[in-house]
DNA sequence: CTATCTTTCAAACGTTCGTTTGAATCTCGG
DNA sequence: CCGAGATTCAAACGAACGTTTGAAAGATAG
């Protein structure tokens, strides 16, 4: 059975899922319906419930696909980086760019699916939905508690508190980077062809995020701790 | 007619008006219908189309109603900076808290209208409908350009560029942190009590953002500008 | 080839969506 | 009190939604 290879095991599955993270990226969950997917899948109606079970089912599918080796990815770093230097603590900038590498590589994508998924994974932050919000809480829970670890190994000094704000800060940093497509223009003058300038972007990210979660302690966040 | 005071002119409006970005908020634009909006603000079914001609001016009208004074104030704060110290550059903090203030003064909003908006308006930053997004774009631009301006001058020796991404990094702070809710807890263990505690969230954004607008230069950046 | 299991297909299900309609009700100046 | 304009109302419209169904087609092992 030569012709396995090339009609693999479940190509249907395949089909919906990479064209269902480009609409739900487009159009958002609501908004790209199941004619519309399965359409453009050029497979049949009833084909996302057979392989799925439903379209909520679809979703997670979605991200779990992308989402485990992501996050299973940046763990690794985060192990790697503290092989290397067993004991010492970690500068903030490293543990920063471990993070987001594994993001960034995705975006670099050829066939432009991860990209996709990394554009639609921004989005889904402030996705109005309880039950989607709860998804993505729990596909980042391990990796989440990692870095958060790591971080509070990094800046022993800085209060647990403001510490948790600043982590919130980064991801929204990333979170709103990632999302932005070029249809997003709330400040002109940004060409877009190096938007997804991989290399260059985790510079500009890692210096910006790195300053910010550095930034100096004043008197009133002292206090407040 | 003394009782005019009591039942203001358009009370419908404004019922449906509070009523929406509430929903809008809690469902997401689709999610919220116009059966559930009209139900919650008590008028009846047709209200929406009798006073807004549909459901997309509505959103325009829910957005315009707090976006358009909001954006006034924060060009009259960067206005008095730049009157209180004419010719001298502008602090990037002072800029930074001239645009933030308006938008922290909503969150204190006694009966709650203001925070929900607050919090729409950060989802809205990446909403996949494109309609919605160039709403925004456009409601933005006027006081995108005068504080794009001021940023150049505060800080004229950052490549153009450069200063573009990173004034897009802090959006990203911002409207995620706007748009989080106490349902949304990627970070554990930031108590929902001083999640509104404005006058401290100033005090940490302000800290974050200036420090990451003037994080050090380093030269692969500055060879890319 | 036959029998069995998997997958695909066209058609229909019931529900909900945003919007429209035309009559009923309210408001208020003359 | 009257009549014109503004507002509200119950009911219905066609369209699109996610899902289900039962038969047809395809693949696989004996």
């Amino acid at each position: 059975m030569p012709l396995r290879a090339i009609k693999p095991q479940h190509e249907t599955r395949t089909r919906i899922l990479d064209v269902a993270e480009e609409l739900f990226m487009q159009h958002g969950f609501e908004g790209a319906s199941m004619r519309m997917l399965t359409a453009k899948a050029g497979v049949n109606l009833a084909a996302v419930n057979y392989h799925f079970g439903s379209k909520h089912a679809l979703i997670e599918a979605v991200f779990r696909r992308r989402l485990d080796p992501m996050n299973v990815a940046r763990i690794a770093a985060l192990d790697r980086l503290e092989a290397e230097a067993p004991g010492l603590g970690l500068a903030a900038e490293s543990i920063i760019r471990a993070f987001i590498g594994p993001g960034l590589r995705m975006i670099e994508d050829a066939r432009g699916g991860g990209r996709n998924f990394i554009r639609l994974l921004g989005r889904t932050y402030t996705e109005p939905a309880k039950a989607i919000r709860a998804l993505i809480g729990h596909l980042y829970a391990p990796a989440m508690e990692r870095y958060k670890a790591a971080f509070e190994r990094a800046l022993p000094r800085m209060p647990r508190e403001e510490l948790v704000w600043r982590i919130h800060f980064m991801f929204g940093t990333l979170a709103y980077t990632l999302a932005a497509t070029d249809t997003v223009q709330l400040i002109a003058g940004c060409k877009p062809e190096d938007r997804y300038d991989a290399r260059l972007l985790e510079e500009r990210l890692a210096a910006f995020l790195s300053a910010g979660l550095n930034a100096p302690l004043k008197n009133t966040i002292k206090q407040a701790a």
